[in-house]
RNA sequence: GGGCCUGUAGCUCAGUUGGCUAGAGCACACGACUGAUAAUCGUGAGGUCGGUAGUUCGAGCCUACCCAGGCCCA
């Protein structure tokens, strides 16, 4: 007899090999032509809603693997919320307004570009973004993301662009913005503003000059005043650009570094006549060299926080300069007395705006004085170095003139020098209606922030942050959609306007702003409040685009009947705590007084191996695409679940390597357990839970477990402890303990013998659980291990439209687990043991020992109750039980098994031989067989 | 330079309010099996917890400084 066709080895036809790359794509066409989407929304009808916001990624070039981890994220959370009973959609969007695709389309036309209306531009960049969201959107799809692909938000939707403005408007209602002035970026031979990415850092020579600034005398108080009397002083600046001397406004200088007052022989006659020099006591002695002064002492040392408030005359203007304190002020270079013109640097204009300076710009848009500077009215600001240094020299103001070669900005474009230039912006007051206060109200106590330190993260930058400037001057966007009289250039921006051009845009978008006539934008009968003039012209600067992602609750949230305002969560990277977190909260607050969001969760960024940023040119970007066709987003996925993602997110070869092992081996646990269910019919084999053996009902037990576990770990947000627990319940507790002992009993037991259909049931319930609890990381693995299961009545078609595992309560309250940890202790015993008796070549299959225990009472006596059980866990063909107490927690002896080898089960049993039809097999096998 | 964050075996992660010889899985080495087989099982060897100094009876955990790295600013 054949007693190899008596047994029942295991089944299947999932394979061993994944084959990822070439099969996920079958799964997702499958989806999408079963709706799979769609039926997930309908049959989610009237449960809660769970909604995630898609922050809109860029609509330029294909996807980075930063973008994977973001969506694969989302989709985690999405189908983890849409298993645990709520209705969650997911809605992705796209963000298309914006320089760089306008920089990319400035480049693609090339010359075609001159004579093009900035409607015909507009159409370019609206096609180039299409272009890329439909290169993006499948890119997406292929990670296995389910969502609306269909139906996306686009911010150039005309819908959305009309509720942009209308946004716009309300802020404008509420008083909120205001038109001041900032220092930009400004190329005064292309007579325009430049964003960052256009300005190109190269070798320039400049002017370099020390200039005093004489201080009003007699100090009125202080220490200063202490130090030098009713002497006469000057503080000493250093400047670069002595063409912004005119518009100098204050002198800054660090609050915690140490100045000195300097005597010197006043070898140079000077206008004001002074002779004691103030600036940072560390540049003194190279400043003095530099200026050819030996003969100088110091009169006094004063800390640059007592400085401030000091007031000094303009050189040649009628103006003061105070000083001023700032953390910008550094001892590079210079005097650490720093030279302020607001409305020509950065720095400056954060000091200016600071303690209240004008934001003074003498410049034209070419670059030249206006008639406001005296002397130099009319002249080119590069020509005009030359003159104001000639004005300071003749003042008696210059100390030493020398020129210096740095690095400068230049136009990308006319290879010009740039300068900063103060022009009109538009702005979003952090002040008005309390935006700043509400906002930080909001942060700390309504929302709930992944991981907690993303609170004072962003509040930082929401204490510290200057008003909203908005106003970009630049084509491919939403228009600030105000109006100006043309008799007195007041500003008209009232509700009524603002409705009518909305409903403009919703019909036709907002290119009809450049379309239209003015008197088509504007509602009929409309005259300026001012002057009673009904002529007007449109403002032409357009919205940051952050303003147009940040209206995306408005635009996005409350108009689809699918999703919902508030969002539960908004998930992206952790520079977002600047960017769309920051702008979609002050976009909310303003008009709505209430946040966008209940819960903001962050992710890191994701570094090489070594934990370094990836980049082009260290040659270290690991792209999605390649991972995808190398391991199958599957594994990519996995990625994604396993490591902790509010850190760093490592990936490199090795990480994919051992994550798709780990796959592999997670996979097999699947098959295993499906290939053992092939003759299993839940409907008429599953037995009662009381009816079980009690391992199995221990197994269950363990997956009761896990199942709260990893279902806990899901609310948490906790993916990568799911990948832990998953894992290891597959390598310790099924693979190389449960499934390990199982095998005897599934393969040898009677098919359809209670001790089988128990084994059956346990895995029929585990692998149910797994696949339910996994799905929403192994979306397509337990997709095709779904589709394997024993055929039930109403069971999902896809498990994506399932829910998670209703573990039964009884399987929890078998309380198995202490007895069972015990008994899995001593068996690590006996396996120590059983490995030396190995290496010592007595036995080679562990069923070829027969094991003898030595246990002290108490254990003995627990042990006695699975006396028969014993040599089944631990794979020997007999244990035998003492209670002998060795002076250890258990003694394990290992001797070679009795009896003969079971032809069958492979068993040694002295029974063998003695069934004269079954000469061969032992007891056990002959009444399996029988 | 500033704000926020991170640093535990080769890799991915645990490590509760400071309390025994710091854990797991993978990878690795050696071995077993050939009835999960491009699988499966066993045993074993891996760590000055980024560094230094301090607080404490006691520090992976607390404090200071330093080093390395990330994001956002400047």
């Amino acid at each position: 007899m054949n007693y190899k066709e008596t047994i029942n080895l295991p089944l299947t036809e999932f394979p061993m090999r994944a084959n990822l790359n070439q099969k996920e794509p079958e799964f997702l066409k499958e989806w999408e032509e079963k709706g799979i989407y769609k039926k997930q929304r309908e049959m989610s009808q009237g449960r809660p809603k769970y909604v995630l916001h898609d922050g809109p990624p860029y609509a330029n070039g294909r996807i980075h693997i930063g973008h994977s981890i973001n969506k694969i994220l989302k989709d985690i959370v999405v189908k983890s919320r849409q298993m645990s009973g709520f209705d969650a959609p997911y809605v992705p969007g796209w963000d298309c307004h914006g320089l760089p695709i306008e920089l990319q389309v400035d480049k693609d036309l090339g010359a075609k570009k001159q004579g093009m209306s900035k409607v015909d531009i507009r159409k370019h960049c609206r096609e180039y973004a299409g272009k890329f969201i439909d290169i993006q959107r499948d890119e997406f799809k292929r990670l296995g993301i389910l969502g609306d692909w269909d139906n996306p938000y686009l911010t150039m939707d005309y819908a959305y662009e009309a509720a942009t403005a209308r946004e716009l408007g309300k802020f404008f209602e509420k008083g909120s913005v205001y038109k001041g002035r900032k220092p930009v970026h400004w190329c005064s031979s292309c007579q325009t503003a430049l964003a960052e990415a256009e300005v190109e850092y190269n070798e320039k020579t400049s002017p370099s000059i020390y200039v005093k600034f004489s201080g009003q005398w007699p100090v009125v108080s202080g220490r200063l005043k202490d130090l030098i009397g009713e002497r006469q002083f000057a503080f000493v600046i250093w400047t670069t650009t002595p063409w912004t001397i005119p518009a100098n406004m204050a002198i800054a200088v660090h609050p915690d570094y140490e100045y000195s007052i300097i005597e010197v022989s006043d070898h140079r006659p000077t206008a004001t006549g002074h002779s004691l020099l103030i600036l940072a006591t560390e540049l003194v002695p190279s400043c003095m060299e530099k200026w050819g002064i030996s003969d100088y002492k110091t009169l006094g040392k004063i800390k640059g926080e007592e400085l401030k408030g000091i007031v000094c005359k303009h050189p040649f203007i009628e103006r003061n300069s105070v000083v001023v304190t700032g953390i910008h002020v550094t001892l590079d270079a210079g005097t650490g007395c720093v030279h302020t013109a607001p409305g020509h640097g950065e720095d400056d204009y954060r000091i200016g705006l600071e303690y209240g300076l004008e934001i003074y710009t003498p410049v034209d848009k070419a670059g030249k004085f206006t008639s406001d500077v005296p002397f130099f009215a009319g002249e080119y600001v590069f020509k005009a170095n030359k003159s104001v240094i000639e004005k300071l020299s003749e003042v008696g103001a210059l100390i030493k003139e020398e020129s210096i070669q740095h690095s400068y900005p230049h136009c990308w474009r006319c290879k010009g020098p740039i300068i900063f230039r103060a022009t009109e912006q538009w702005f979003i007051s952090m002040e008005r209606n309390d935006l700043r206060k509400k906002a930080i109200d909001a942060i700390s106590t309504e929302i709930r922030w992944i991981p907690h330190w993303g609170k004072d993260r962003i509040l930082g930058m929401i204490t510290n942050r200057p008003d909203w400037c908005i106003s970009r001057q630049r084509t491919w966007g939403v228009p600030i959609t105000v109006f100006y009289c043309k008799g007195c250039g007041e500003i008209f921006s009232e509700k009524r306007a603002f409705d009518h051009v909305v409903s403009l845009f919703e019909k036709g978008g907002a290119d009809v702003w450049y379309e239209k006539d003015v008197k088509e934008l504007l509602p009929p009968d409309v005259k300026c409040k001012k002057c009673d003039a009904s002529e007007f012209e449109k403002e032409m600067d357009i919205l940051d685009v952050w303003f147009d992602s940040g209206v995306s609750h408005a635009a996005v949230l409350e108009k689809r009947n699918d999703l919902q305002s508030p969002a539960d969560l908004y998930l992206e990277g952790s520079d977002q705590h600047r960017g769309w977190f920051h702008s979609s909260l002050l976009a909310s607050m303003g008009t709505r007084d209430r946040a966008p969001y209940k819960a903001v969760l962050t992710h890191g960024f994701v570094v090489d191996g070594e934990g370094k940023k990836m980049s082009k040119s260290a040659g270290n970007v690991v792209a999605p695409q390649e991972v995808i066709k190398k391991y199958g987003a599957e594994v990519l996925r996995l990625w994604v679940a396993a490591e902790d993602y509010r850190d760093d997110i490592r990936i490199s070869e090795n990480i994919l390597v051992q994550l798709s092992e780990a796959y592999k081996k997670i996979r097999n646990t699947f098959r295993y357990l499906l290939s053992n269910l092939y003759d299993f019919d839940p409907s008429k084999d599953m037995l009662q839970y009381k009816d079980m053996l009690e391992i199995d009902r221990w197994a269950l037990q363990r997956l009761h477990n896990l199942t709260t576990r990893i279902e806990k770990s899901y609310d948490d947000f906790e993916f990568h402890a799911i990948y832990h627990s998953a894992h290891a319940f597959c390598v310790n507790d099924l693979s190389s303990f449960y499934l390990d002992i199982l095998k005897d009993r599934l393969y040898t037991a009677k098919k359809d013998s209670v001790e089988r259909r128990s084994a059956q049931t346990a895995l029929y319930h585990i692998l149910d659980s797994l696949l339910r609890l996994l799905a929403p990381i192994f979306s397509f693995t337990c997709e095709e291990a779904w589709r394997q299961m024993p055929k039930v009545e109403g069971r999902e078609e896809s498990i994506h439209l399932a829910l998670f595992p209703k573990p039964k309560e009884e399987w929890k309250s078998g309380d198995l687990l202490e007895g069972w940890e015990k008994i899995r202790s001593v068996r690590e015993e006996a396996l120590k043991v059983l490995e030396i008796a190995r290496k010592e070549k007595m036995i080679g299959n562990s069923l070829e020992a027969e094991v003898t225990l030595y246990a002290p009472e108490e254990l003995y006596k627990f042990l006695k109750g699975y006396e028969e059980q014993l040599k089944y866990i631990f794979i020997v063909s007999g244990v035998i039980l003492y209670s002998e107490d060795r002076g250890k927690p258990v003694e394990v002896t290992v001797a070679r098994a009795q009896g003969q080898k079971c032809e069958r089960c492979w068993n040694y049993e002295v029974s063998v031989g003695i069934n004269s039809s079954h000469p061969t097999v032992c007891n056990r096998c002959v009444q399996a067989v029988s």
